[in-house]
DNA sequence: GATAAATAAATGAACGTTCATTCCGCCGAG
DNA sequence: CTCGGCGGAATGAACGTTCATTTATTTATC
């Protein structure tokens, strides 16, 4: 097994893990048996269990942003890049429950809130997608007139709820279900 | 002190120390501490922390419960009991931001998933104005034709994102804010 | 055979809970 | 009125467990 492999192993197993059990009850000991490895070898791939954690987390809003990026329609009207957006965040979770169940844990946790106010004063150049539709849609008197954070609300607010719903089985994300959601969402933040 | 105090005075604690430093970094100690009262002594008055836990959990959602009924516009027109439920929810948090970073911990956390199972299958008589309104809506064709618990994640979805983000200064909720919070709300599942 | 990787036992810190001891207010006897 | 002692309440040191991390040792690789 090359050690690449390796990591990917023990990452794997701490997605599942915690996703599954919760950060309380996800013992470096249970993932390291999980991963195939002894404990004592997940140190030599990552520094400690906060950063094996927070890599973790990294890993998977990159495979979301790219999925996002992906077919992006960059041509059609806003409100059809709005409604895509919602509808393939919902698609990628319900196709991958771990990763919400481990991202909702995260942002639930100390090592979120800092993650939060991090994103929120990002100035890097890196292009939000949700950001740019709103200050978008605002400019272009489209969308309500309240402030961007407040339409993030009222953009993935909803969705969490949703997609915690679905995953526990009180409802099912069908594609049909999916279009009305996103027609909603669109509905709520619409002018 | 009587011993009711005492009791008062230890759920006062566990729910600011809770609240301010999250399940973890709450040992049983540092609730004693700012109780001013020994460790042991909160296993006179409570089973066990689990059991705290709980109980202060309970007591919260009555008071918010209390806190709806009072006051509620029944005779107005849906729209108008609507939009009243969310205002005087999103009145109550501001003013009681502790309670809701404790409650959201709560329902983040093993407690609460079996509290959300729980309540879901709630067939107590326990009358639930959240629902009502649903029922009534879907029944007279104002509101989007969508399962009740897909309209209460458009309802409160949001409304978590956005005490969140007051809590911690992203945003102020001012009274014309929540007016137009209340609204929007609306809009994403009116007909 | 030397170097790197992996192992699993050892370590020590943190925590919930218990329990032997202390404290305190009350009451009845003198 | 005073004093002794009784019982419930409170205490906090001690215990047992859990866990992340370290380390000494073994195993694999070139």
């Amino acid at each position: 097994m090359k050690t690449t492999d390796k990591r990917n192993s023990i990452m794997q197993s701490a997605l599942e893990v915690i996703a599954e059990r919760g950060f309380h009850d996800a013992p470096i000991a249970k993932i390291a048996e999980r991963a195939g490895v002894a404990a004592g070898t997940i140190y030599r791939y990552f520094e400690n269990k906060d950063m094996l954690i927070i890599i973790l987390n990294r890993e998977l809003e990159e495979k979301i942003n790219e999925r996002l990026r992906k077919n992006y329609p960059v041509e059609q009207p806003l409100r059809e890049r709005f409604t895509y957006m919602i509808r393939e965040l919902l698609r990628y979770f319900v196709a991958n429950p771990l990763h919400f169940r481990y991202m909702e844990q995260y942002y639930n946790s100390p090592y979120g809130i800092s993650r939060r106010k991090e994103r929120l004063s990002d100035e890097s150049g890196k292009r939000d997608i949700a950001r740019d539709l709103f200050k978008e849609g605002i400019e272009q008197q489209v969308l309500k007139d309240l402030p961007s954070l407040v339409l993030a609300a009222f953009t993935f607010g909803p969705l969490l709820s949703l997609l915690r719903d679905h995953i526990v089985g009180f409802i099912r994300l069908d594609e049909s279900l999916i279009g009305r959601i996103a027609e909603a969402c669109w509905d709520s933040i619409k002018k």
